[in-house]
DNA sequence: ATCACTTTTAACGGAAAGTTTCACTTTTAC
DNA sequence: GTAAAAGTGAAACTTTCCGTTAAAAGTGAT
């Protein structure tokens, strides 16, 4: 079950806004979409949405840009997930009638399962663990 | 994240088919279509999926039909996923190099709940409790 | 006011995947 | 040999994904 890559780079985008965070500065798009390697019109999109569910907030005209709208260790993975492609995991099972009530809470251990582990994991945890591994290279 | 209702439609067929499992006999697919509510052609190209991974067998011809092709406390749901869509959770994010390691691992615990999770759920249970759900009803 | 710089919004389009149906072939029991 | 079943390939259709384009609108400096 393939996930498109459009969470991967919500999540990436969230990541290199999660650096600036204490800076206070906002960070282009452009810039952001050259940093993650992410196709800047594509990211606009995404950086919509992220907007609209308030993870990130944004400033226009000159020196404008975006930021994050709360502090790294607020922000969930599953946060992300979820404002991106609505439900973490959705089987179809569970919106058909035909589907066993068996089947249908095996679903739902799979589902709950997957949103208890992406709402443990939060940004501040990512981003240290990135600073670790980057500092791993420089050695 | 939206799963296709292909899935769905194997794990129905399967616990059609684990019903049946003691009883030895082969089930048409037409009955099993009918059985499970689930459109015959597709589930043709289904079971022959379920095949090439040992999952159920066929008999061809006259008095010919579908069968487990081992017990169904042998059989997880994990198993049908992957049959299915490959592997269960795959973020685009594990095979692209632009991603950090950081974000990989968060990735590749979401991925393990998940594998864990189908893993350990077979078809025994599945269908004792959908035998109790169906007894309820009775009474 | 005008200009340069930024985000915002809407729409478009090709490619890929998902779902379903159809026609035809092969195998088997009787 | 005939009828009943699975096996196979592919066509048709719908939906989602990925990204592009172009125009609009807000912001601050000059």
């Amino acid at each position: 079950m393939k996930l498109s890559v459009k969470s991967d780079y919500a999540a990436r985008a969230v990541l290199g806004l999660s650096r600036q965070y204490q800076s206070g500065k906002a960070l282009r798009i452009e810039d952001l979409a050259k940093g993650q390697n992410i196709p800047q019109n594509y990211l606009v999109q995404i950086l919509i949405e992220l907007k609209s569910q308030k993870i990130v907030k944004s400033i226009r005209g000159k020196e404008g840009g975006y930021l994050l709208n709360k502090a790294p260790e607020d922000i969930t993975f599953g946060e992300i997930l979820r404002c991106i492609h609505g439900d973490i995991f959705e089987p179809a099972a569970l919106g058909n009638n035909e589907c066993p009530q068996a089947l249908k809470s095996a679903w739902e251990k799979m589902q709950s399962c997957l949103d208890e582990t992406a709402d443990s994991i939060h940004f501040r945890a990512i981003m240290e663990e990135d600073n670790q591994t980057r500092e791993m290279y420089y050695i």
